[in-house]
DNA sequence: TTAAGTGCAAATATTTTGCTGTCAC
DNA sequence: GTGACAGCAAAATATTTGCACTTAA
């Protein structure tokens, strides 16, 4: 589960800011709740907390707005192996970059941070010659909890 | 790019007549050229390739059986980014797991395989306790030709 | 003021389901 | 012969587009 992002309370939005983007008040909601959420988020579930804040808001709003962060690198998107249907999650785009584990049988979707990953992205761009712009590592397993 | 299956012709069969499931003549067209694909497949072009052989296939059978195919973890099933569209790829599953490496301008997909990768397996088993069953690695960036 | 953004309806894309008839074993 | 499978139509799910109205800057 993504950190909640105290560290930076309305870092998306001075973002769009400072690349010259409109701030509407639905983005605003929707950046908002981004920052604050303790876990991965799909459209459906960034609209229905959106629309407690602000019932009017649209899905396509919510499309639209995902589309957005994804083409300013601030948000990634997931899969988690689609053990929840054949949507996607976004969290916030992390400093550093780490893996994501979903645990097949309770859900769970944990995180991992490995500098062993840093190097091996070093490896493939110099082995490669391949200039890495975005990675998405997910795994699916048992968790600790859940293996026998 | 996957390499052509040369060292497992009907491999896809055996496994799957070994395991006890009914082998049917749209089955045995579509394990056929997955098996001989010098590419990822998404399930529009395999439908395609299989209603060459036989244009009675439907695009249900062919969801049903990579639907199979994932069950009994003979297939990954990729994402590529999304480079073209929201759909699924999908390619044998290898006997060592490799890295996808996805050029965002020309859309060529290389893969990479790499010891560094078993040694991070390796750590999130150690470390977080986690019993990994699958994984899925892609990145996104500029390949060798593509990069300036 | 005005270009960019929003909501709404409809379209598109992807995948699954229900049902009836067929075929592998 | 029988239970698993295929085809067809339709549904379900996920996402995008066209257009008229609204709003941030």
């Amino acid at each position: 589960m993504p950190m909640p992002q105290t560290e930076a309370p309305g870092r998306l939005q001075a973002e769009l800011l400072a690349r010259g983007v409109r701030m509407t008040r639905q983005r605003r909601i929707i950046l908002g709740l981004m920052e604050t959420a303790d876990q991965h988020l799909d459209a459906g579930m960034i609209l229905r907390k959106a629309r407690k804040l602000d019932p009017s808001i649209n899905r396509v709003t919510v499309y639209r707005t995902l589309r957005l962060l994804k083409r300013h690198g601030l948000v990634d998107e997931l899969d988690l192996l689609h053990l929840r249907g054949d949507g996607h999650y976004y969290e916030r785009h992390p400093q550093r970059e780490h893996l994501h584990m979903a645990c097949l049988r309770c859900g769970k979707v944990m995180e991992f941070e490995s500098s062993l990953f840093e190097r091996l992205k070093g490896q493939v761009e110099r082995d490669c010659g391949f200039h890495i712009v975005v990675t998405r590592v997910e795994m699916g397993g048992y968790c600790a909890d859940c293996r026998r």
